[in-house]
Order: structure tokens, then C-alpha cells, then sequence
DNA sequence: GAGTTTGAAACT
DNA sequence: CAGTTTCAAACTC
């Protein structure tokens, strides 16, 4: 490999780099002289990264990957960063002391934006102007070839290639990282690069898929330092693709899941070859749905995601649409024949959000699935990211999953910043559900939540039909689109694989009867776009409950409520609100009211509204009680398909639904397993009306928040800055796009969970 | 953990 | 479409 001629190109390129004025400028600027500046150069030269900026606009790098891409970033590309921003760039050892410490500390997303708040602005700046500057990073090499052949615009894919560098070697020794990784360049042919590239980018990228989520509970779960194995994991991945499978496998080995983490590789593998393939095509899209199929198409093996047992319903649709779509796609074809329903014991993860940011989600939801990997993910630091999604559970992923698929190939700006929201969000979420989980695990009344969520969030709700036989909406397994699993505490349960042509022909009879009735409860509005749809009319929040609510007694403060089940996850999304759609009597959803006023605005709300003291406690009551984990139920995911902002994404049908709705089984991942989000954040963060919460993102944003989230030149931000909801949460979501964001976001949240006073809405 | 409350889903 | 019943989650004790 080392001696391709490949190789050989880039050497004599980097020469030429060398000579060229920007690689002087950037010499001159970088603190630090690249050891083997030769050996950045290398990679850029041969990459034209014309395209790159717009790359980087978007803020779907993943940002639970943020933890890894800073290291590997920062290390090879630090030298770089730190002249072009200007800001100071950490040096290679400070980067690599930064990764580990920040792995250590916990890779958890959230800890990591508190504590490096600046460093995802780096990434962010650091990876465009590196582009620009053609100053290669380590992971240059195999970036090169995704760039040129993409001419993606994504700034995850863009990014995935920097990933690629490990950061535990750099980790110790900046300049000792420098020089393996030149020799392992050297040694890694093309193909080699290739290979971690796309190994790299399924991480960021595609951190829902199945696997991924795996991986990351292998890493969760390893009872280890998380930051160590993830840091492990990304050196595996970036600078050996090759060794990327043994890698894997000492994960495994180091993970309880062996099995997992084996299957993991398999797949990953698979990914990678379709991935590539995709980018060879120059398509984006194709990738991008490759990436977002597989999921889906994934089988995980039963162990890879225990938490996920169930299967989805709907994926076999996913499956077969998928199909259609990519008639090519070698790893697809392969995935979605694992998808195929008639596998009732596929495993396969539910609702694994193809999003980018995704991964945050699939944290989340491997965490869910695994109440113990919630732990472990907090005691790493990661997030949810659920983001998606995010709904509430019955909703839940389905819409995620089904959104995302068609958003991603159509909509990259807007998927980006979307995804880019739900990343942060969902790490947000995540950080914050775990903490919370971790904290609330001992209560009972947690115990049950965690249960619930737990498979809810995983995109599996537990449900305890005794009658239904799990056969109808009243089950939340069968609404979402999932199988029942063990944690169910069903009777005479009839939605599992076995009885799958039972399930599909119920479920066709009632879509019969409804076409909606698997389509998500939520429909995400476009925050910017006020105008929207019915729902949103009058409701503030970003996101509404398509049919509405019939509450008499709950005054939509209480769970029984959907649309204030949905709101209390929502948060970071926007609160679900009541709208002019809902029925209810007596409606003091804080977050949108019948009458659309919300809480948060109320300025001039009616007086009954206006905040009986008891009525507060209520709220503040259910706001705690509920969990972060009904917050996951918002999955964003799902609520973003509908959402103008969606809307670019173009709708799947599933075969399923006979209308065009999703069904949202899918994504259960993401919707339902909002997992992400994390109501965790403590529950009173969350809850608490959206100005408090906006305030603090504000306050947060805007002095932490990075230039360049401010800035935002993503244009993702800007638009959500409109609504009310998701204005505050909004800029760091967008921005994260990248990472910063990411981690604002987290921060965001999980400094406002302690400063969040109580309701108290008005004020 | 049992019982009650609640509102969606299902049924008429 | 309205009214009633069924159901399971949410909630209370």
C-alpha cells in the first residue's frame, strides 16, 4: 500500500504544496511547524477542494463525533487552524491532551461543549479554511478522493475525512502523531484510504445506522473510559482503515457485546463499500441515502442491538423503497434484504434516524435501548441525539427515519440544519438524559420512566396490553411501527415476528380505516416559517400535534395530554403546543395553547391562563415527572419531516401507509425514542416554559457561542432563529452543524438545567 | 403494587 | 359525526 503510486502523487504534490504561497502563509501562522508538513500537504494537494466550502456550511458533521473529529482534527490540522482563525489553535499535544481529556471526561457531547466550548468553532473554521488552504490534515488522504469525487456539498461528508485521524495518537504526542501518520499514510494505498474514509465517514456521518449506534455502546459499555475506547476507535478508523476491523474487534473484546461490535465491522464494511461507491458516482444523495438506508437496511446481529430488538414494522417498506431508489447500491441491496420484514428476527434497530447527526441519536437510542448503557453513555458524556427525534412515542420514529431518508438526498441545506439542530438537540438531550437518568435512576417512579423511555426512546415503547394483543393503537409498540420485546409486559401479545403477517394485516386494516393513524402525532413546523400548516396557525411552538387533543380534565398539563406530551420533549425543538386543531377545554399547554398563545409569549394571555399558582405546580410537576425521556419521544426526527423546513425532503411512502404519511415505526428511533431528547436535561430545564429556556440559550449563545455560530453563516440558522422555539436553540444546532454548534447546544443545555428556575413562564 | 383517572382508540 | 365503550397509559396513594 505505502508504496502506491498513488503515494507518490501525493508526495510530489505536497512538494508543490510546500512551495505554494498558502502553505507558507500558513506556516508562517501556525504557533507549532508542522513536523512533516510534507505530509499534510500531501493530502490536500491531490484534493481539489473547490467544493468544500459549501461542504462545510452545513452542520451535519455529526456532532457526537465532535469529541473524535477535534482530536484527529486538531492534531493534524492544528497547525492549520491556528492560522487561518487566528484563534489560538491547540497545539498538537494540547489537542491531544484536549481529546484525551475530553474523552476522559467524558465523551459525552454535552461535557465536551461545555468544556471546549471554542474548540467546535475551531473545527468548524479550522476545516473550511484548511480546505481552502488545501493544507492537509492527516486525514487529507483519504478525504481527497471524497471530495472531489462528491462534490458534495455536505459538510459532514467534507468533514469525514479529517476525522479519519486518529486522535489518540496524536493524542500523546502531537509531532509522534504527525510521523505515524505519515508512515501509515505511506503504507495505506488509495484503497486503504478509501476504506477509512468511508469507515470515518459512516461514523460521522452515519452514526444512526445500527451499527454505529452499536459502536458506540460498545463504548458506552465498555465500563472503561469511553474517551479512551472512542479515541481508539477513531485512531483505528482514520489512520488505519485497513486495521479497521481489528480495531473493531478489540472493541468488541474490551466491549461485553462481542458479538456486536463483530457485526459492526461486517457492516461497516458494507457501508463503506457503498459509500464509496456512492461517492465515486458523485452523488451526494446517493450517498447520503446509502447511508441513511443502511440503517435500516442493516440487520444488526440480535446482540448488536439488544436494545433494539424490536424491529421495525415498517422497515420493510423502508426497505423495499429503498430498493427502488437505489437500484445500485451494492450495500444496500444486502441491508435491506436484512430489513426485509420477513425476518422476524431481525433485530435491527428500529429507529436508528438517518440524519447526520443521527449518531447523537443513535447514542441516545442505544442508550435507551440499554438502560444501563444510558449510564454508561453519561459517564462518557455523550449525547442523544435524538434527535429525533424525537417525537412523542407512538409518533416517534417512524417519521424520523421516513423523513430523513427522503431529506437527506433532496435537502442538504436544510437536512443540515436540521440535522445540525437535532444534533445538538439530541446531544443536548442525550448529555442531559443521561445525567438525569443517571441521577433519577434510583427513584421507582424513574425506574418505570426509564423502562418506558427506554424503549421508547430505543424507538421501542414498552407497552403492558393486556386486550389488544398488542394489534392496536392503543399498544405503543404496534402504533409506532415496532415489535414488542421483552420489556414488555404484554399479554397475549401478537406484534412480534412471529406473527408478523398477523401484525402487517392488522395494521393495513387500520391505515384502512385511518391513513394516518401511523403517520406521526407530530408535525414538526418549520420554525422559520410561521405559516406553515393547520397545525401550526396559531401554536407557537415549532412543532404541533397533527390531530389535536381532546383533553376535558388535564388542562393539557399532564402527560395524558399528547400535545403536552410532546411539548415536554420538544424543548430544544420547539414545544409542542395545542393548536386551533385541538379540542381541549380548559388548555394552558405552555407551550401553544389552543388559542395560540403560548406560555412563553403570554404577555397577553388570557387570565385563566395566566398562571394559576396551581396550575404551575402542575406543570412544574409533570414538567419534572416528566422525563427526559418523554422528550425523546419528540424525536425532532420525526416532527421534521413534516416541517417546511422538511419539506425539502421529499416523503417517502412507505408501502404501508396508504396516504403518504410515514409511519412512524420508522423511525421510532427518532421519534419515538426522542430519545434524545433529553428530557433529561433535567426534567425542569426542559420543561420549563421556552422562555426561560430560550433566555438561557440566548444568554449562552451569545456569549459562548462561537463567531461563527453567530455569524452563522449557516444558513440553516437563520431560519430557525424565527421561531420562537427554536430561535435560542436554533444557532447552536445549525452551527453544529459542524460540531460547535453541537456543542453549544449541549451546553446550552446542560448549563440551563441548573439555572432554570422554576416554571414560572410569565416572568 | 393496586387502584384511579384520563383521553385516545375503537366501536356503534 | 356523535355517543359510547374499550383500552392502556398516566397518575395517585
Amino acid at each position: 500500500m505505502m508504496d502506491t503510486p498513488e503515494k507518490t502523487q501525493i508526495s510530489s504534490s505536497l512538494s508543490k504544496f510546500e512551495e505554494s504561497p498558502v502553505f507558507n502563509y500558513i506556516n508562517s501562522l501556525s504557533p507549532i511547524k508542522p513536523v512533516k508538513s510534507v505530509h499534510v500537504t500531501q493530502t490536500f494537494n491531490p484534493l481539489s477542494f473547490a467544493s468544500l466550502p459549501s461542504i462545510f456550511t452545513s452542520p451535519h458533521v455529526s456532532s457526537h463525533k465532535e469529541s473524535r473529529f477535534l482530536k484527529s482534527y486538531t492534531d493534524p490540522l492544528k497547525p492549520e487552524l491556528s492560522s487561518a482563525d487566528g484563534t489560538k489553535v491547540s497545539t498538537n499535544e494540547e489537542a491531544g491532551a484536549d481529546a484525551q481529556e475530553n474523552f476522559d471526561q467524558g465523551v459525552s457531547l454535552g461535557e465536551t461543549s461545555f468544556e471546549m466550548p471554542n474548540e467546535p468553532s475551531r473545527i468548524a473554521i479550522g476545516l473550511p479554511q484548511t480546505l481552502k488552504y488545501d493544507c492537509g490534515s492527516p486525514d487529507c488522504d483519504a478525504t481527497p478522493c471524497v471530495i472531489k469525487t462528491t462534490s458534495v456539498s455536505d459538510t459532514s461528508l467534507a468533514i469525514v475525512p479529517f476525522v479519519q485521524e486518529a486522535p489518540e495518537k496524536g493524542l500523546s504526542d502531537g509531532v509522534e502523531v504527525q510521523d505515524t501518520f505519515q508512515v501509515e499514510q505511506k503504507r495505506d494505498s488509495i484503497g486503504s484510504e478509501w476504506e477509512s474514509l468511508i469507515s470515518d465517514t459512516s461514523d460521522l456521518l452515519i452514526f444512526n445506522s445500527p451499527n454505529d449506534s452499536e459502536a458506540f455502546r460498545g463504548v458506552i459499555q465498555k465500563p472503561l473510559d469511553p474517551g479512551v475506547l472512542i479515541s481508539q476507535f477513531s485512531q483505528d478508523d482514520t489512520n488505519e482503515a485497513c486495521q479497521t476491523t481489528v480495531d473493531l474487534d478489540k472493541y468488541k473484546d474490551q466491549t461485553e457485546g462481542a458479538g456486536e461490535m463483530n457485526e459492526m465491522n461486517p457492516v461497516n464494511e458494507s457501508f463503506e463499500d457503498a459509500s464509496v461507491t456512492n461517492f465515486i458516482s458523485g452523488s451526494l444523495t446517493d450517498y447520503m441515502e446509502t447511508r441513511m438506508s443502511a440503517p435500516y437496511s442493516f440487520k444488526p446481529d440480535s446482540n448488536l442491538h439488544r436494545g433494539f430488538r424490536r424491529r421495525c414494522l415498517d422497515f420493510e417498506m423502508l426497505a423495499a423503497r429503498r430498493r427502488n431508489l437505489d437500484g445500485c447500491s451494492t450495500t444496500n441491496s444486502s441491508t435491506d434484504n436484512k430489513l426485509v420484514p420477513g425476518k422476524p428476527d431481525s433485530d435491527s434497530p428500529r429507529c436508528i434516524v438517518p440524519g447526520i447527526g443521527l449518531h447523537l441519536n443513535a447514542l441516545a437510542i442505544a442508550s435507551r435501548d440499554n438502560k444501563n448503557m444510558k449510564l454508561e453513555t453519561l459517564s462518557s458524556g455523550t449525547q442523544k441525539l435524538s434527535f429525533p427525534s424525537l417525537n412523542s412515542p407512538r409518533t416517534g420514529g417512524a417519521e424520523t427515519a421516513y423523513e430523513s431518508l427522503p431529506s437527506a438526498s433532496t435537502e442538504r441545506e436544510t437536512d443540515a440544519v436540521e440535522n445540525g439542530v437535532q444534533l445538538a438537540e439530541d446531544a443536548s438531550q442525550a448529555s442531559a438524559y443521561f445525567v438525569n437518568e443517571e441521577f433519577n435512576q434510583n427513584s421507582p417512579k424513574k425506574k418505570r420512566r426509564r423502562l418506558e423511555q427506554a424503549g421508547e426512546g430505543e424507538s421501542c415503547k414498552r407497552c403492558n396490553c393486556k386486550k389488544s394483543k398488542c394489534l392496536k393503537l392503543y399498544c405503543e409498540c404496534f402504533a409506532a411501527g415496532v415489535y414488542c420485546i421483552e420489556p414488555c409486559s404484554c399479554q397475549d401479545c401478537f406484534n412480534k415476528p412471529i406473527h408478523e403477517d398477523t401484525v402487517l394485516a392488522t395494521r393495513k386494516q387500520i391505515e384502512s380505516r385511518n391513513p394516518l393513524a401511523f403517520a406521526p402525532k407530530v408535525i414538526r413546523t418549520s420554525d422559520s416559517v410561521p405559516e406553515v400548516g393547520d397545525d401550526l396557525i396559531t401554536t407557537p411552538a415549532s412543532a404541533r400535534h397533527k390531530r389535536g387533543c381532546n383533553c376535558k380534565k388535564s388542562n393539557c398539563l399532564k402527560k395524558y395530554c399528547e400535545c403536552f406530551q410532546n411539548s415536554i420533549f420538544v424543548v430544544f425543538k420547539g414545544g409542542v403546543g395545542c393548536s386551533i386543531n385541538c379540542r381541549c377545554e380548559g388548555c394552558k399547554n405552555a407551550f401553544g395553547r389552543k388559542d395560540g398563545s403560548a406560555i412563553v409569549e403570554t404577555d397577553g394571555e388570557p387570565g385563566e391562563e395566566e398562571t394559576d399558582p396551581s396550575e404551575k405546580n402542575v406543570l412544574d410537576k409533570n414538567f419534572e415527572k416528566a422525563d427526559i425521556l418523554n422528550n425523546e419521544e419528540q424525536n425532532p426526527a420525526s416532527a421534521l419531516p413534516t416541517t417546511p423546513l422538511q419539506l425539502c425532503r421529499p416523503l417517502v411512502q412507505l408501502p404501508f401507509s396508504s396516504k403518504s404519511k410515514p409511519p412512524r415505526s420508522f423511525i421510532a428511533i427518532g421519534s419515538s425514542s426522542t430519545l434524545y431528547t433529553g428530557q433529561r436535561y433535567g426534567k425542569p430545564s426542559i420543561i420549563r416554559p421556552q422562555n426561560i429556556i430560550e433566555k438561557h440559550f440566548q444568554t449562552i449563545a451569545e456569549d459562548e457561542t462561537p463567531e461563527i455560530l453567530r455569524g452563522n453563516s449557516s444558513p440553516g440558522t437563520g431560519i430557525k432563529t424565527l421561531s420562537p422555539n427554536s430561535k435560542r436553540i436554533s444557532p447552536p444546532q445549525c452551527e453544529l452543524g459542524s460540531t460547535p454548534g453541537g456543542r453549544s447546544g449541549r451546553k446550552l443545555i446542560l448549563q440551563s438545567i441548573p439555572s432554570f428556575p422554576s416554571l414560572t413562564p410569565k416572568h
